[in-house]
DNA sequence: CGCTAAGCAGTATTTTATATACATGTTAAA
DNA sequence: TTTAACATGTATATAAAATACTGCTTAGCG
């Protein structure tokens, strides 16, 4: 049971955007330093700026800023935003076949744990992530912190 | 976020059987109900073996038996056995190389999302899974009702 | 005794989803 | 008008999972 990558670096950006405050970071930077790749890194961008956590600025000296306190974005929203695919068995997926579909209990017991799942994560926030490690967070990043 | 089919094809092994009862199935027997390829489902039936949830006898007339009572088997057991790899995201797997694994949070909240899955589905049984309905499974499974 | 129907085990191949790379376009500041 | 940023679409590569193949072992039956 995996969350794809894509999850996982909708998460990562928007933490590292997150400790870079009201300064603008570019997707070049972030791969940097997550050691990712930058074109993959921009698909998870413009997904996140089209529904609304993040706001983009082209052309020079452009780059990328969180729309949304971090105390304002669930994590459970997130995932469900970013995840595509949140069919755990085949039952729960389109173009189901398995044969005993009508009579069997699965599904409703497999959703019933996916909402316990996401009701967790609906609880935190990327406030949360962060905790009172920021600066530990931005040294790991390798963010020079701005001046305040 | 999926299952493997793995663990799927568990589950509904294990729905073939206990609605056989006492009476033995086979590895072929099984996977051409549900369409499904014999040697997977050989893998699969092996490993359930070793883990004590179903009894295989070899031979002419050979085939395969519930060790326990659905209401014995629980399904949060079955998946944690069964579904190899839960690291939801890349931190909480080995080799993972995140930067800020150290300072972030997100290990916690998805471990905990985690348990709360897990929880859901460690409430619920075999037994569960078939419900008032076995008559309607053995039709739709395409096995002979056998005379009590 | 040996044939046959079943499970056992290891390896190899195929498929699929995901991730990555590439090529080109658009925007806006300097 | 050049340059540094994001935007978009397509193609390729990678890795995990599923499936197939090959040969072996066990045990009932005639």
């Amino acid at each position: 049971m995996h969350l794809t990558r894509y999850t996982d670096y909708a998460l990562r950006v928007l933490i590292f955007l997150a400790v870079k405050g009201d300064e603008r970071a570019t997707i070049h930077e972030i791969a940097e330093s997550f050691g990712v790749s930058r074109n993959h890194l921009m698909k998870v961008v413009q997904d996140l700026s089209h529904r609304g956590y993040i706001t983009t600025i082209r052309g020079k000296h452009g780059g990328l800023l969180l729309s949304r306190a971090p105390e304002e974005i669930s994590l459970g929203g997130l995932v469900r935003d970013t995840e595509h695919e949140l069919g755990l068995v085949e039952c729960l997926r389109d173009g189901n076949d398995c044969i005993i579909t009508p009579a069997c209990r699965l599904k409703p017991i497999f959703n019933e744990a996916l909402e316990a799942f996401l009701a967790v994560l609906d609880r935190y926030t990327l406030a949360d992530m962060l905790g009172p490690r920021q600066p530990q967070l931005a040294r790991l990043m390798q963010i020079a912190i701005s001046p305040a």
